[in-house]
DNA sequence: TGTACATCAGTGAACGCGCGTTCACTGATGTAC
DNA sequence: TGTACATCAGTGAACGCGCGTTCACTGATGTAC
């Protein structure tokens, strides 16, 4: 709540700010939306006087920007973890990256919503963020590729982006808590969704 | 551009106010985005003093609602044509339904961002739309499915939202023509997509 | 065909509000000697 | 260990702005007779 009193409070000074504000904005994110808040907002949030903010981030856009990089790392780190270096299979790995897809859309809705719907500029630093979170579902289609012969194989850059678009859609449209229309469990049919779609590549193990 | 003088200015009386509000915050959210446009900004746009659009909409949620219904009409009609009752194959017509989705993303931005990212409550008149749209897509899939012999078949439903959330997440991700990343066309991307998922439910046509 | 009247769509001035941003400032911290 | 000073983070008051919304109004339209 407070973070003043939360984050070593040493007085005048708050003595980390930046983050302060970071984490007050990802809390007014999911209680207002992405549009429901703003910079004023944030300062009020961290309990700091609405100048304070502009010793840190040059404006609005740039404190978003630096949620969703932080996001984005976040949501690396977890896909990561998902993929445990492709254990106990790769199958078994590459539908558990898809589901922490999911998990974490739902889970982290502010961070999820900074990262894919607040429309930021093309920044290096962010897209290296991103990168990374592609990187692993990428490695996880690798290795997966990798348990047929190399003349069997499909384009690993091709499948990654089919199952990150499957995973993507599935989010927007069927991940919603609120679920405006949950005819079936989103984890379900990406489950289903990507099994399919691995049998058509001929990728299915033996079960 | 000035909707007073297109649409039959009739003097003090604007005569159709409604729908040139609905064109001129179109024409706003193209400009500047779902966020840069407000009420006070449609009427500007459409020529009128700021309390005019009290006499159509209750305020700027109603009027993007409009706008998201007036959106899924269009969407519903081109993915219907795209369909073409299934001519000149089923399959045939199923890519075309994707890529109908892709084009619709891509030319009527403005529409699609009221339709998909605008947030609006799950209101009846709006659902009922975006669910005859989706019809369209149920029909394609079931068209394809009963190619198949009545026991191979795979549930129409899932099937169609597997299409579905394929082909928006490569809208989400792939389709801006900004292109923060097209690492192939968004719409080859979802033609192979479609092409390797309908191949692992044994439904690929003999090309 | 003309007149009186009700209805309705749009006017324009006004308001309160909160935002983004600036500014000179002040209190705390760290460092040189 | 103590003092002087530079640096820096946060203050708080102020501003201009544009938004959403209201209000009494007025000009146009349609209809009854």
């Amino acid at each position: 709540m407070d973070q003043k009193r939360d984050r070593g409070k040493r007085g005048y000074h708050h003595g980390n700010l930046r983050e302060a504000l970071l984490f007050a904005a990802i809390g007014l994110i999911a209680d207002k939306g992405l549009q429901g808040f703003t910079f004023a907002d944030a300062a009020r949030a961290a309990g700091v006087s609405p100048a304070a903010p502009y010793r840190h981030f040059a404006d609005r856009d740039a404190l978003l920007a630096e949620i969703a990089r932080y996001g984005f790392e976040r949501f690396a780190d977890q896909l990561e973890a998902a993929w445990d270096r492709g254990q106990p299979s790769p199958f078994a790995a590459l539908e558990a990256v898809g589901q922490a897809y999911l998990t974490f859309a739902r889970e982290e809705r502010p961070l999820f919503s900074a990262m894919f719907q607040a429309g930021l500029p093309d920044e290096p630093g962010l897209r290296a963020s991103a990168d990374r979170a592609f990187a692993v579902l990428q490695s996880a289609c690798q290795a997966l590729a990798e348990t047929l012969p190399a003349a069997k194989r499909p384009p690993v850059r091709m499948m990654s982006y089919h199952v990150w678009a499957l995973s993507h859609g599935v989010v927007e449209l069927f991940n919603d808590p609120t679920s405006r229309r949950a005819p079936m469990e989103a984890s379900e049919l990406l489950e289903s969704g990507i099994l399919i779609y691995l049998r058509g590549l001929g990728l299915i193990p033996d079960l």
